[in-house]
DNA sequence: TGTAGCATGTAAGTGGTTACATGATTTA
DNA sequence: TAAATCATGTAACCACTTACATGCTACA
């Protein structure tokens, strides 16, 4: 059977609450996407087969001066198979990133442009950090992080968003020290021979 | 057009020398995995596309008592490619990871499968760090980092790998962390009154 | 009057995983 | 004689992305 990968993510997000797939996409956004990414299309698709498959049922809700929306909450078959999918093995994850193929092939006449990459996604990843920063603020909302660790009735999106911030700081940190030492190297390239000569 | 997602990963392999499918299958392992996993039969696939659009070319080698293999190396149109490639815009990534869907959805009655699961990963975890450890100080070879930065003909490899090696590590640190939080919520789920009784 | 938000999809294509398939040589 | 290494693929399936499609309401 193996993956059905974005399936979890969609029954795990439910488990917050009933869901439109509009509203569960605006969820994916602040809590999820962090750690798996989806589109609206993917999400509105997976419902439809979830609720195929007895996971999740859907109630039309009509509105007044908006467009009805028909809204999911889990099946016990769901909460199920969401408990089954938490017992089950964990597949290990590994980066998958194109700015590291630059690096990697990016050691000659390229590393100018490897540099601007890395700059960028230095920015990007720096923008990120500081979404995740005030998010992780808001949630604590003043309280110490270790009292809110212990107190919150649920903690399970704090975990992951601080997961996320580990990972976008780790990128900020990587990016700096990568361009540093590209850097020295491209001037080195220009000025090769006065190293040289002030070294014994 | 997009992604053309592996072709890049396996001419930037390729950049450092040719190789067969089976020789870039090791390669990819050790150096590449890091950053952009892929299968055996992906890369004997990619390479036949990658020969059919001209970007690399193979050969047939004979061997002795090992079967013939096909060697590939870079066309110039490949190397144009992967250049091109370098200086087109970089897509971001983000974390994809069932292990993070868990922890988010598994606060409630499936805490101690979360916990399992956090600590199977922080094992393996801890596992692939020790090996990046060991690839790091083999490149290194007792030379100081900021020197072999400075000097050794390439850098790309060794970026990248100290990336892979920060990346483990975050996981390893972000695991322990959670698992310490969720246990101590076990505890108090199992101790609640005696907690309450000794708070003001 | 145009932009943003609400609301939901289809269709086509790309990329990746899993299962299956074959057969030789070297080492334990 | 069994397992590991060398060597290369095919076929089917699953997951994800990209492009396209529709239409209403609120607000500036």
């Amino acid at each position: 059977m193996a993956a059905m990968a974005l399936r979890h993510a969609v029954l795990a997000a439910l488990e917050e609450g009933e869901a439109s797939g509009y509203e569960l996409a605006k969820r994916f956004d602040v809590a999820v996407a962090n750690f798996w990414h989806a589109l609206p299309q993917q999400l509105y698709a997976e419902l439809t087969g979830l609720e195929r498959d007895g996971l999740v049922r859907g109630r039309r809700v009509r509105q007044a001066k908006r467009p009805d929306k028909r809204v999911y909450r889990l099946t016990h078959a769901g909460t199920d198979e969401l408990h089954r999918f938490i017992h089950a093995p964990t597949r290990p994850t590994a980066i998958r990133d194109e700015l590291l193929v630059k690096v990697h092939a990016a050691d000659g006449p390229e590393l100018g442009a490897a540099i601007a990459a890395l700059e960028e996604r230095a920015g990007y990843a720096a923008a990120k950090l500081e979404r995740y920063e005030a998010l992780v603020a808001s949630i604590l909302n003043g309280r110490d992080e270790a009292a809110y660790l212990r107190e919150s009735p649920r903690v399970g999106p704090y975990l992951t968003l601080a997961r996320g911030r580990a990972f976008e700081s780790e990128n900020v940190s990587w990016c700096r020290w990568a361009i540093g030492a590209l850097r020295a190297r491209e001037d080195e390239g220009h000025t090769k021979e006065d190293h040289r000569w002030r070294a014994p």
